[in-house]
DNA sequence: CGCATTTTTGACCGATTGGACAAACGTTAG
DNA sequence: CTAACGTTTGTCCAATCGGTCAAAAATGCG
């Protein structure tokens, strides 16, 4: 009877802060290792705090995860929501692209981080890609459509053409160590995402049929 | 004074078996959940043994891994081998990204390995991407490079150029769950490999720019 | 068959894991 | 000041981890 009232009291400004600085600390640590090679001692470590310290501000390790992943993919969306038919579609896909990259570029964590859930088959955000990404995948391809209709792009797939933007662009994030270490340390210095921007554009405007 | 004498002792009939069996196993595991995720009582009981058996045949868990990723990499670099100077360049393009994106279709577990692997900083097989990885590329990009001089296919960069073709195939391998769920089950099933083909030989081929 | 070698197993070990808990410590409003 | 509440910590726990070991079972061979 009346076991326990979970009043869910407002939140001090101690926890805003600690919450925000154990969600960056676990980024960290997840996004390198993955959920079950994550430790919340690695984590509670990266956040400078101890572990009972970081499970008094999240309960679980599993709480942490969903609050930063579905927090990410916010932001991780946010490029192609903006995706309209304002401008000229041209100008559109190559201003999307350019944003996907300047975003691997400045977010490799979150990339690896949503890389490493999807690898494995995306058990803790399976309902997130049904209920967000697909719909929203779904608007923007009948958008793109209409384009293709109207003459302004190639008629082609526009489900495989956003797979194969996110593709592109997220390898240089996901597979960063991969891509320096081919390119070496001349080509792979920071120069590498100009040459990336300025290879993608010449890729999905021109393709790779040489002029005649 | 002669402790133990590692007489390598030739591999028995059950030991070859036995050995492939595991390492089939394992390539289930580790795929599915990378390196720390994975535990030897999964993929003992994916072998259909007990783990003290499994341990006779590897030593341990890391043996097990750099076994199977040693020899997996030699088959997934097979493709990029064949690319030669024989036919005619823009065929040969083609043909490499349509046997990737079989590779992706038919070795997805094998895919998802090496990519978890490099997700999280290639600790294990750096040598591997420095000392094979590498060289075969630049050979590879010397080579396209002669084919843009001859004015075969459009001037860009060689190694962006492999990279794209890398992160456009096999992310129908590594974002398999995401590529199905966006396509709903209407285009997700198995025709979106041919789907795919035709929108990347296009996208290698023409780009998006509308022919006039 | 009989014996040596290979294969398999159950029991066990120390280390690490996610998490619980009560006590101690800080902070702040009245 | 002080009582109430928020924060931090040391200690502890059961479960799981990778791996060992001796002994039992199966196999191969003359």
């Amino acid at each position: 009877m009346d076991a326990e009232t979970p009043v869910r009291r407002r939140r001090t400004r101690i926890q805003t802060e600690k919450r925000e600085l154990i969600l960056d600390a676990a980024l960290d640590v997840f996004s390198q290792h993955g959920f079950r090679g994550a430790t919340i001692d690695q984590i509670a470590e990266a956040a400078g705090m101890s572990k009972p310290n970081l499970l008094y501000y999240f309960r679980s390790k599993e709480t942490m995860f969903t609050t930063l992943i579905e927090r990410l993919l916010q932001t991780w969306l946010a490029p192609l929501r903006e995706l309209d038919d304002i401008g000229d579609p041209i100008g559109e896909l190559r201003s999307y692209i350019r944003r996907k990259l300047e975003m691997a570029r400045d977010y490799p964590r979150e990339s690896r981080l949503f890389a490493n859930e999807i690898l494995q088959g995306a058990p803790r955000i399976q309902h997130l890609i049904e209920g967000e990404l697909k719909p929203l995948v779904d608007e923007k391809a009948t958008l793109i459509k209409g384009w293709m209709k109207a003459g302004k792009i190639a008629r082609t797939d526009p489900w495989h053409l956003i797979f194969s933007i996110w593709a592109t662009t997220q390898h240089y994030a996901d597979f960063d160590i991969q891509v320096r270490t081919v390119l070496g340390p001349d080509r792979g210095g920071d120069g590498r995402f100009e040459d990336a921007a300025r290879y993608l554009e010449q890729l999905f405007l021109e393709g790779l049929r040489p002029k005649r």
